[in-house]
DNA sequence: TGTCTTCTTGAAATTGAATGGCGTTAGAAT
DNA sequence: ATTCTAACGCCATTCAATTTCAAGAAGACA
């Protein structure tokens, strides 16, 4: 299915015993038109909503996000920021996998089918089935160095999530790498 | 570095100002005494030390992992379980990848070298520093199914996280999965 | 060793994302 | 139009994670 309209979305509800609303058509509208390469948390798109002056309440907000992506709607991506994001899911074919910079926490898709392949492999050798298979590659982006912060992360530091706001009690000068 | 002492421990907390404490050493050596692909939550850590009766408040827990994890220690994780998981940050050559069950959250380890360069590639391209790349592949694992969970996901399902407990409202049938 | 500095701890309070309960509203089938 | 009940909004609640702060301990130096 390529983009759902109020109809399809309707009956693609009603299928379930699910009701097309006014909220769920407008939350969906606002995934449609969002900039491919954008993620929204629930939190952002309740405020997007606000300021577009068709508030919806935060529970809804949630509740719908959820409901979107169980029904592959939405894909829920767990990323660096600390809140899950969502992001339209448009047809297979753009299955893409995701670069996060470890210091501004600037999110960037990428499209690359080996990997696929390559999970595809991976959960076959062990005779599982594969649902999805997400890389995700943390850096240090050119933008974030341009913007002042430090070029390095601790020399062994691995996979640690935004570490923008982390100090343990007090801080003394730590090699590199706080807000 | 391979595996921390004591003294190792002291000397790499002491170059950046910190302290060793009874706390840090225990810490370690519990993740330093786990089999091999097991992770823990901080949560899960804190009972274990409970139970070798050396408790550890949950904040200096918390405040541990994160501390480690930022040392390049410990390896923070964001499966699909609902909170991050740690793991003993072993050698460069154990880079390993992560296998998630989207029924029972069994959590599997794989390596695959190709991922890494497919990875480095990609990060290449664009000119960043790639600080670390994992892959993380949602499957059914047969020991769900042999535990009775349901042998599929909704059809155009994609990575959601765990939907053992979502359910919108009342749940019509939903065409599978839940609890 | 003893003294001083300040990092670290632990208990409790707090944050913040996410969910649940409930009375009311409203979608959809007949 | 009537009926049934999913879904809404509001608000309370949950739960991981963080913060606060006084008391305690690690480390440096004499
Ligand atoms: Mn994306
Ligand atoms: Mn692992
Ligand atoms: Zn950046
Ligand atoms: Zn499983």
């Amino acid at each position: 299915m390529f983009s759902y309209t109020a109809d399809s979305l309707k009956s693609e509800l009603n299928s379930k015993g699910w009701r097309l609303t006014p909220q769920r058509e407008t939350i969906l509208q606002v995934f449609q038109t969002l900039p491919r390469g954008n993620h929204l948390s629930a939190e952002e798109l309740h405020d997007i909503l606000g300021q577009r002056g068709e508030p919806i309440s935060l529970s809804t907000v949630y509740r719908t996000v959820k409901l979107m992506a169980r029904m592959g709607i939405l894909r829920e991506l767990e990323l660096a920021e600390g809140h899950k994001h969502y992001e339209l899911n448009s047809a297979s074919p753009h299955h893409h996998h995701h670069l996060v910079c470890v210091q501004c926490n600037r999110t960037i898709e990428f499209e690359n089918d080996s990997i696929w392949k390559q999970g595809l492999k991976q959960v076959d050798r062990a005779g599982f089935q594969m649902i999805d298979c997400q890389l995700t590659i943390y850096t240090i982006c050119p933008e974030a160095l341009r913007m002042g912060w430090p070029a390095s992360v601790p020399s062994r530091w691995m996979c640690s999530r935004s570490i923008a706001s982390m100090e343990p009690t007090a801080t003394p000068e730590v090699s590199s790498s706080q807000v």
